[in-house]
DNA sequence: GCGTGCATGTAAGACGTTACATGATTCA
DNA sequence: TGAATCATGTAACGTCTTACATGCACGC
């Protein structure tokens, strides 16, 4: 075992609110975790074999509809396993920001060009945040109850930061146009 | 060639403001660059053999004091390189923050665990908020001239996160203690 | 004489994505 | 009939970190 990825922890977080197939994981990953999380079939598949070769989750075919769908669900073990990762100290996070790279070394080339990447970065979060705004909307619309709550800050988490970047995003348009100005 | 690492052009973006070894690349990567991106010692050496096989860069041997440091400086080629990939557009960033993880997932143990988690993040982010603030007063003491300008944004924008990271620290610790007191 | 920092490198392995193959079902 | 979605899987490849080996220089 190589522990160091968390796709195991991902799988058993999923599954401990019932049972699902890995498409439906795959689902639910790009839907709620994207603004800060991600996983492919690839590592998606062969994960959930290995959790049930370890006991971790229990396979059941679904019968309705004769489709080969596999549902799998959490046994006792499963959800132990899960809340002992979730009492470790988690690891520091991994960010890897191209655009703040190529904002570095910008005034190599003409102010033009960031300008246009940082309006795509713009435009892409402000959608993004919007998407998170809706999201908590509906939540808080719906009975408060269970894991509500931890989502909701989940969420705020996403919208406090892609507010910030947009707000940096404002100001550094505002500053590439001024260089752009003293050029001419 | 792969391209797909950034790697070659962090390395080019760096040489462009002079002739560096490799272990200096390292650490000033790890210095000016370490909240949005990293490398390592297994990327940038054979990075720079290859950099220097494709002519982007040149070797020159330092001979003060007998060392066997070898700095690299850019070739002509090489800045081209480098201009002509800040003009592209930048992929998406990539995040992975398995706090968040364990935050959705929280309810599946006592609030003490990821309060601790919590304090933990804060005080690493407050303490990195407090080193790019020294950062940027230091530059703006000096001369304002060539890259200052771009730095600077770059600066703020982990400073913009940082705050944002911080002020949803605390939200969410006081959330948790009111589930703690809840269970009570 | 020893620890720290400077300096270069590589091998093994872990991690992760992409692209492809396959086939059923659903809906227009 | 054909496109989209559901569903499972894997092989190849690219990326990246870790751990280790090596040795010099410098200051205490």
């Amino acid at each position: 075992m190589s522990e160091r990825s968390k796709t195991r922890f991902v799988l058993l977080g999923l599954l401990s609110e019932g049972p699902l197939t890995g498409y439906e994981i795959k689902k639910l990953i790009d839907l709620r975790f994207s603004f800060f999380w991600s996983e492919s079939y690839g590592q998606i598949y062969p994960m959930l074999k290995s959790l049930e070769a370890d006991g971790l989750i229990l396979p059941e075919i679904k019968e309705q509809s004769g489709r080969g769908a596999v549902v799998y669900g959490l046994t006792l073990a499963g959800l132990e396993a899960l809340q002992s990762w979730l009492e470790k100290p988690p690891e520091t996070e991994t960010v890897r920001f191209e655009l703040l790279l190529k904002m570095y070394f910008s005034h190599l080339t003409q102010p033009s060009h960031m300008l246009a990447h940082l309006r795509g970065f713009r435009e892409q979060h402000a959608r993004q945040l919007a998407l998170l705004q809706l999201f908590a909307a509906e939540l808080e619309k719906i009975a408060d109850q269970d894991n509500h709550g931890e989502i909701l800050r989940v969420i705020d988490f996403g919208q406090k930061t892609y507010t910030a970047y947009l707000d940096w995003c404002r100001e550094t348009e505002r500053f590439l146009q001024k260089r752009e100005e003293e050029k001419k």
